[in-house]
DNA sequence: GGTCAATACCTTGCGCGCAAAATAAAATCT
DNA sequence: AGATTTTATTTTGCGCGCAAGGTATTGACC
């Protein structure tokens, strides 16, 4: 396939990047899903577990910043977590709006149950480290130019 | 950042690979909002229509093939194009059990209004041609990888 | 030819993902 | 201090994404 193709072709499914990156990732929270069954947890659920893990009792607003995702749905995520006893909410000390999610004693626990998901994923894909970290760069850098959706100055 | 950090702390969110493919998902499809709003679309609808333009009068199941959406996601997204009028749908000829859909004049015409929205959308990112070509191999590579989720062998 | 399994598609139910609007507290302005 | 704006979070509404279960038609087996 000559390297122009993408470009001539745009319509083309089989040249679409982005749904390459969409059925990936689709495809990789499907994979997931039995590995986080026996913690009952949805894979945004185990985002914000990971993020809380990294970082206990914050605001609302860091979960936003570190998991990526936003306030409407993090909001009934969290909800569930706290349904589950995995995570506590306060109101904040010094500002009366936010609220703090701390994780409980359960929820601290169940990071030993996640220790080996990291990598059994991994395995499940023929990936080495080094294109691993080569295509995590490249999501990153997508993910940064398309966030604020900047107007877009066609070359040549 | 030592090149094994990624398996000594997997559990950290910057060193998943996940995430990234995960956020720099949900922001494409963020960034194609705008674009498909003149076109009444959304992605999935988008990539259903993508489908059409390139085999036309198919059968649903091929349709879940080209756009890695499945069944039940599929059912109410073509009900929605057809009462947008962009699709019709008619019994098969041979076999009573499937569904063949149909581009409408309207549906074949939208294709033009489509045609600039992968380059426009390319050029949101600063990924030259050879970075796209080598993360959409990589993602294809692990949709590959990871569709029927085997069993995972750890190495050494 | 009748039984049984496979196939194509639909329905249901739940959990996001996110835009837009609402609420309430803090910060800023005057 | 009172009015205005900003900030943190929740709510609402809609469209997926997908597992699980259902229906109807076809194909295979005996």
């Amino acid at each position: 396939m000559p390297r122009s193709t993408q470009l001539k072709e745009p319509l083309l499914l089989r040249n679409q990047l982005c749904h390459a990156l969409y059925s990936a990732s689709n495809a990789l929270v499907r994979a997931y899903r039995p590995l986080l069954e026996p913690l009952d947890l949805t894979y945004p659920q185990y985002l914000v577990m990971l993020a809380l893990w990294e970082h206990d009792d914050v605001p609302i607003k860091q979960l936003v910043e570190d998991t990526r995702l936003d306030s409407g749905t993090l909001t009934p995520i969290l909800k569930r977590l706290e349904q589950k006893a995995l995570v506590r909410r306060r109101k904040g000390d010094l500002d009366e709006r936010q609220w703090l999610i701390q994780l409980t004693p359960a929820g601290v626990d169940l990071r030993d149950q996640a220790a080996e998901i990291p990598l059994k994923l991994f395995c499940m894909t023929s990936l080495n480290l080094e294109q691993a970290r080569a295509l995590k760069q490249a999501a990153e850098q997508i993910y940064q130019d398309v966030l604020h959706s900047a107007a877009c100055q066609q070359p040549d």
